[in-house]
Parts: structure tokens; sequence; C-alpha cells
DNA sequence: TGTACATCAGTGAACGCGCGTTCACTGATGTAC
DNA sequence: TGTACATCAGTGAACGCGCGTTCACTGATGTAC
């Protein structure tokens, strides 16, 4: 269909590109360049241009790839979780999704992008939606007597941020991240720590 | 004493380099440059040399003061926090200090350094510690009755991440940013979401 | 107090680098007749 | 089916940039006598 292969035109040099951005953040890890991805596709300095009008646009679209991939590690590691240990679950996986993927994962949170990249906020957003969907599985009690400072959204808020947190002190080497059983169990405690004491209390009361 | 100032020799310039380097992380918020920094120091490009044997080593510096920095502004918070809302004070002023000075909390925690650099290991150990005597502070119980996954050590550093991971989330866009008493009360709220709960059940058992 | 000299902090030219982006171009593709 | 032509994806030279780092140097400082 797209594609066109050994002839002159490419075929279909954007998923290319796109491919050999991901070759290089999975090897160098370091910053993104237009010119890099366009040696790496065997491609001239300047044909992304066809594909991409500037460099930002290229990241963001790696970024948003990679918002998709996340999606589907978490959603692989529990398809449905409904306990706290099944959250404690996908937690592992965020993390372990970031540090197996450290130069991709920086990409799509910290590199400075277009706030206005509507692909960008839509995936923001679905991370948002998908954590929130979580919290309100596992602390069905939350969505009903919610008390002050206790109802689903600063829950989840707090779950997104608990976790990402985890991964970014584990990428950034504020934890030690060397051995990945002690990282799963480090984010299960801290997940437990946090969350599991207020249900197990809940739910034996 | 160290200061000779309006001699030919600058008299203290790696304090100088110091000071332009914050300078323009406040400013620029882009990445440091050594060249950058000697410019706005008003000093040759290859001076900065004489005090620092490479870049890295500059914004090792810089990072070290800016945890310094960080340690006070928590200590100013709230000098002996004790209770969970304390806690959420020392939380929201973490968060503040992050969003007051971005480029200066990702220079400290994102930027990619030496691992075995003394001055960092120890700031990173400080931080430790010092979540760590707060938690102990703040929930005493944990500490005689610590259950599996209930410990002081889980626990702070489920509030370290939770915190860190606030921060970030606010920094890189994921959560809105531009009202100062949202963002406070949005970190106050995910704290007693997390310990909170516990620490209230806990209390009134 | 005065001079000779070692030290060392700063200079400025130069290196080679990779970058984003522009421009006029070329050559393959695929459509209209 | 065969030809003329518009389209458009890719080329490659060139721009100006800022960077980290080296090197041989210069000129101020401060110490020994």
């Amino acid at each position: 269909m797209a594609k066109a292969s050994g002839s002159y035109h490419h075929g279909d040099l954007r998923a290319a590109c796109l491919r050999a951005a991901r070759e290089l953040l999975e090897e160098d890890g370091g910053g993104l360049s237009l010119r890099a991805v366009a040696r790496r596709a065997g491609v001239s300095a300047t044909a992304p241009y066809r594909h991409f009008p500037d460099r930002e646009a290229l990241v963001s679209a790696v970024a948003a790839q990679g918002y998709r991939e996340l999606a589907e590690r978490l959603a692989t590691a529990h398809p449905a979780p409904a306990t706290p240990e099944d959250l404690a679950d996908v937690a592992v996986a965020y993390v372990q999704f970031a540090l197996a993927h450290p130069a991709l994962f920086r990409a799509m949170f910290s590199e400075p992008c277009d706030p206005g990249d509507a692909e960008r906020a839509a995936a923001t957003a679905a991370i948002s939606a998908y954590v929130d969907g979580l919290v309100r599985r596992a602390f069905p009690e939350h969505g009903i007597e919610a008390g002050p400072g206790a109802d689903v959204e600063a829950l989840s808020t707090a779950v997104w941020a608990l976790v990402h947190g985890l991964a970014f002190l584990h990428l950034d080497g504020k934890l030690d991240a060397s051995a990945p059983e002690v990282v799963a169990d480090r984010v299960r405690a801290a997940v437990h720590a946090n969350l599991g004491v207020a249900a197990q209390r809940a739910r034996t009361e």
C-alpha cells in the first residue's frame, strides 16, 4: 500500500524516520537530532523535511508513539486491575517501561515541547483517564463516601505522581536501579505503603 | 578574603561562574554551556577551566548548590514537621521550589551526570535521610509495629516519589501549573489522599 | 624598603564538531489524453 | 497501449551557529632575599 520499497522514492520515509529515531533513542540515549535520524534512515539530511515541518514535530511524533506503547504495556501487565495488588503490578510495569526505554521516556515527558501539540495533549489526557479508571476500580468505596481530600481525582493524581516519581528517581540514579527485582519490590512496597494500608483497613472494617 | 575585586585577576571566578550559571538557568531555562557562563561572568571562554576541569564539573557544582538551597527551603517551610499536615507543607515547598527554578531543578535531577560524583551522591543521601526523618516523626507508629510493606523505608521512599512525581508532572505540563494556589491544593490533596487517610485512621483507632 | 623572580589566573586564536534550516535542483511516479 | 506532463519526494551544497576543548601566551600577584 504505502510501501513501495527498492525505489528511488523511499515509499514510507515518515515511518522509517520514526523507526530510526526509536533506534537512536534505544542506543545512545542522547538527544534526538534530525540529521542523525536522516543518517540512520539512509537518506539525505533534508529529506525528513518532506514529512516533518521541523525537529520538534519529529520528537512529538516519537513521543506520541511512546505513549501508545506505554499504554499497551500497562494493559498487558494487567488487563483489568481491580485491587491494590493489581495496581501495584501496573505500577511495576510503568517503572520497568521507563527503565527499559530511558531516552524514549525522557522524550515523552521531559523534552520541552509545544504544549499546544494536539497529539501529545491527547496522550496525556489518555493517561489521566486510564489512571482514573484504575483507581476507581481499585478503590470503589472512594467514589461513594468521598471524604475531603480522599476523592478519586486526588487519589488518582497521587497514584500517577507516586509511580511517575519512582520511575524518574530510578532513571536519574537517585534510587538504585541495577537489580530489576529489587526495583520491582521497591515499587510494590511503595504502592502498598501508601495505598495498601488504606485499602486493607477499609476492607477489614 | 578571597575577594580582590577590580583587579586583573578576578579574585573569585569560581563563585562568579556559579552565580552566572544560576542566572542563566533562571533566565533561559535551556542547557548550561561553559561558554555562556564565561560570557555572562565577563571573562574569556577558557577562563573557567582554571576552576572546573570540564563542563560537567560546573554543572555538578551548580546542582550541589541547588540541593543545599532546596534543603533550606524545606526547612523553612517547616522546621520540625511532626504531622501529615506539616508534611504536606513541606511537600508544597518542594513542588514550589521546582516550579520556581525549573531549569535548576532539572539540572539537579535529570542532567546526565557522573554517578561517582561525591558531592552529588552526598546531596542525594542527604535528601533521603531528611525524608526518612520526616516520615519517622510524622508516622512514629510505623517504626514500632511495622507491618510488611509499611515500614519506614518503604513509606519514606513513597513520600519522596510522590512529591517528586508531582514536581515533575507540573514541571512538564502534565498537570496544570498556571495557578500556584491550585498547585498547592493539589499537592496537599495528593499527600492527604495517600498518607492522610492512613494516619487519620491510625489516630482515631 | 626595593628588586628579581616564580607562580598562576586569565587571554585569544584556533581546532573540529554537529546542528537546524534554506535553497535550487533532479529524477521517479502516476495521471490525462 | 503509448506518450506528454504535472507532481512531489528526495538530493546535496551551503548558511551561520554555538559548542567543548587545546594551546602558547601575557601580565598581575606575592614571595625571597
